[in-house]
RNA sequence: GGCCCUGUAGCGCAGUUGGUUAGCGCGCCGCCCUGUCACGGCGGAGGUCGCCGGUUCAAGUCCGGUCAGGGUCGCCA
C-alpha cells in the first residue's frame, strides 16, 4: 500500500515531501512550465513542473536511446483519465486558485495509460452515461451520491442499533412468491424453479413470531415489472422495517418518521455544505411528526385543486400524489405527508382493516415530494382473519401454507414499512430519475454493466 | 404494454418549401505560447445522417416498416 496522502488533506498538511495518487484531470503544457490537474476520491490538486531549458539541439543527439524518459516528457504524453502517483514537495502558492496549494513534481508513475478521448462527456445523456457508468462515477458530483447513501445507511442502522432492533438478511430465493404472482421472476433451482423474493415480507413477518422483537433489512428486491418510468428499477435496495406490539400503523408511522429524521440529519450534518455546493440542493430535516391525511380526504383535496382522478379502482394517480404534497407544502409548509386509511381493495391481503369499517385498512403511504417512498401497515395477525382476506382476494391457501403456519402458534400484534432507498436518495438530492442515484441501474432494457 | 418525442463526427447539437462539397461548439491530434487554473493562438483529422424498403431526376429532409433511447400513463418502492 503506497502512503498516499488524500488531496482533501492537502491544505492541512505541511509543506514538503508529500505523495498523492489519482487520476489526471487536466494537463496544461505549456512553454516553460507543465501543469497537471490530479484528481482522487477526495479532491483536486495542482501538480507543478518547471520545464528546463531546452537542451542545445546537437545534445539531445548524445541521449543514448534507452535512456528513462523525462518528467517533461512523462506528462507532456499524459492523457487525461491515466491513474499516477505524484510525489514532490507540497507548496502553499497564493497564486493557485484551486486550494491555495501545489505540488512541484518530483517523480511521476504512470500506471496503464487512458485513453484520451473518452465516450461520454459530463453533458451525455442518462444511457450513454449508464453505459459508461465507471467513467461518469468519477465525476465528483456522482461520486457524492454514494457517500450520501453510506451515510444514509449507516444512521439509519444507528438509530435501530439504539432502539434495540434486530438486523436480519432474508432469502431472495424463494419457492413461491413472495406477495402476488404478478412481477415475479422465475429462475432455473437444479430440476425445478425458484422465484426471486419482491420483497422480504413474508420473512420480516417470521421474524415476529420468531419472538425477535424488532427487526430492519436493507437489502435487494426483484420485481419483473416492465415499467419505464423515473422511479422503476426492476432489482433495487429496499428499506424494511417490522416492529411488535403495534396498537396500530400510527406506531409505524412514528418510527418511520423518527428513522427518517436521524438519517437526514446525519446527511445533513455531514454533507449538507457540499451537497448545497455540488447540487444547489438545502437538506431539509423535516419536523415531526409529519401530516397524515386519511386518502378519503387527500382525494377530497385534491378534486378541489381541480384535478380529477380518473382511474377505475380507488387509489390516487402520480399527479394527485404530486396535488396532495403541493396542498401539504403550501399549507402546512411540509415536504412530507403520510396518506393512511387505504381501502381494502387496492391492499394486500395482510394489511389489517379498521376496527369500525371492513372496507378501509390500518396502512399508509408516505409521498416526499409529490413521490411514494413507502408503504407501510399493521398486518392482520389472527389467523382465521388473515385466511378469509387472502381467500377475498383469491390468494391460493395451499400456497401460502408456510406463510400462514407463522400465525398458528402464537404470533404478537405487529406492522412494518418498506422504502425504496433510491428514491429516498433521489429525492433528497432532487434528482430526476432512479438511475441518476444507483451505483449499476437495473431495468427491463438494462442489465449491462 | 398504451400514448407522445428523439436518433446527423468521440460528446452535445444545427441543417430552410427535397437540390450540387452535411455545418457549429466541446473533445481529440500536431505546432506555437513566461504561472496556467474553463489557459490561450494557429492548423488538422474525424460522418455510408440508427437500419431496411419505398416515392422522386434528386432524400439527412417525404412515406412505410424496424431497432435503440427519452418522457408520460398503467403498476409500484
Amino acid at each position: 500500500m503506497n502512503q498516499r496522502t488524500l488531496i482533501k488533506n492537502l491544505a492541512t498538511s505541511e509543506e514538503g515531501p508529500v505523495s498523492v495518487s489519482g487520476w489526471v484531470d487536466t494537463v496544461r503544457d505549456q512553454k516553460k512550465v507543465q501543469f497537471v490537474v490530479l484528481r482522487d476520491e477526495s479532491g483536486a490538486v495542482q501538480l507543478v513542473n518547471p520545464r528546463a531549458p531546452r537542451p542545445e539541439a546537437d545534445s539531445a543527439e548524445e541521449q543514448p536511446a534507452d535512456a528513462p524518459e523525462s518528467l517533461e516528457d512523462i506528462i507532456s504524453g499524459l492523457s487525461v483519465g491515466t491513474f499516477v502517483t505524484a510525489n514532490g514537495s507540497l507548496k502553499k502558492d497564493e497564486r493557485v486558485k484551486l486550494g491555495g496549494v501545489e505540488i512541484k513534481l518530483a517523480s511521476l508513475e504512470v500506471g496503464v495509460p487512458a485513453i484520451a478521448e473518452t465516450p461520454i462527456a459530463a453533458d451525455s445523456g442518462i444511457d450513454k452515461r449508464m453505459d459508461w457508468r465507471f467513467l461518469d462515477l468519477r465525476v465528483p458530483r456522482n461520486n457524492l451520491i454514494f457517500r450520501v447513501q453510506t451515510t444514509l445507511e449507516h444512521a439509519m442502522r444507528g438509530y435501530w442499533i439504539d432502539n434495540d432492533f434486530v438486523e436480519l438478511h432474508t432469502p431472495k430465493l424463494m419457492a413461491t412468491p413472495s406477495e402476488s404472482r404478478a412481477e415475479l421472476f422465475r429462475v432455473d433451482y437444479f430440476e425445478g424453479a425458484a422465484y426471486l423474493a419482491q420483497s422480504p415480507q413474508f420473512f420480516k413477518q417470521m421474524a415476529q413470531s420468531a419472538g425477535l422483537g424488532k427487526i430492519f433489512e436493507i437489502g435487494p428486491a426483484f420485481r419483473a415489472d416492465p415499467s419505464f418510468t423515473s422511479r422503476h428499477a426492476t432489482e433495487f435496495t429496499s428499506v424494511d422495517a417490522e416492529i411488535s406490539w403495534v396498537d396500530s400503523h400510527e406506531d409505524v408511522m412514528q418510527l418511520q418518521e423518527n428513522l427518517l429524521v436521524a438519517a437526514l440529519t446525519a446527511v445533513k450534518e455531514k454533507h449538507g455544505a457540499e451537497i448545497q455546493e455540488l447540487f444547489g440542493v438545502d437538506v431539509v430535516v423535516p419536523t415531526t411528526p409529519f401530516p397524515r391525511i386519511p386518502l378519503a380526504e387527500a382525494k377530497r383535496i385534491v378534486a378541489e385543486r381541480g384535478h380529477t382522478i380518473d382511474r377505475a379502482d380507488d387509489d390516487m394517480d402520480p399527479e394527485g400524489e404530486r396535488q396532495i404534497a403541493a396542498h401539504v407544502q403550501e399549507t402546512l409548509g411540509h415536504e412530507f405527508v403520510f396518506l393512511t386509511e387505504y381501502p381494502a381493495s387496492i391492499r394486500p391481503f395482510y394489511h389489517m382493516r379498521s376496527d369500525d369499517d371492513p372496507t378501509v385498512t390500518k396502512s399508509y403511504d408516505l409521498v416526499w415530494r409529490g413521490l411514494e417512498i413507502t408503504t407501510g401497515a399493521q398486518r392482520e395477525h389472527r389467523i382465521d382473519v388473515l385466511e378469509a382476506q387472502a381467500r377475498e382476494k383469491g390468494m391460493d391457501l395451499e400456497e401460502l401454507g408456510s406463510y400462514l403456519d407463522f400465525f398458528r402458534y402464537g404470533v404478537p400484534p405487529h406492522g412494518g414499512f418498506g422504502m425504496g432507498l433510491a428514491r429516498v436518495l433521489m429525492l433528497l438530492l432532487h434528482q430526476p430519475n432512479l438511475r441518476e442515484v444507483t451505483y449499476l441501474f437495473r431495468g427491463p432494457n438494462r442489465l449491462t454493466p
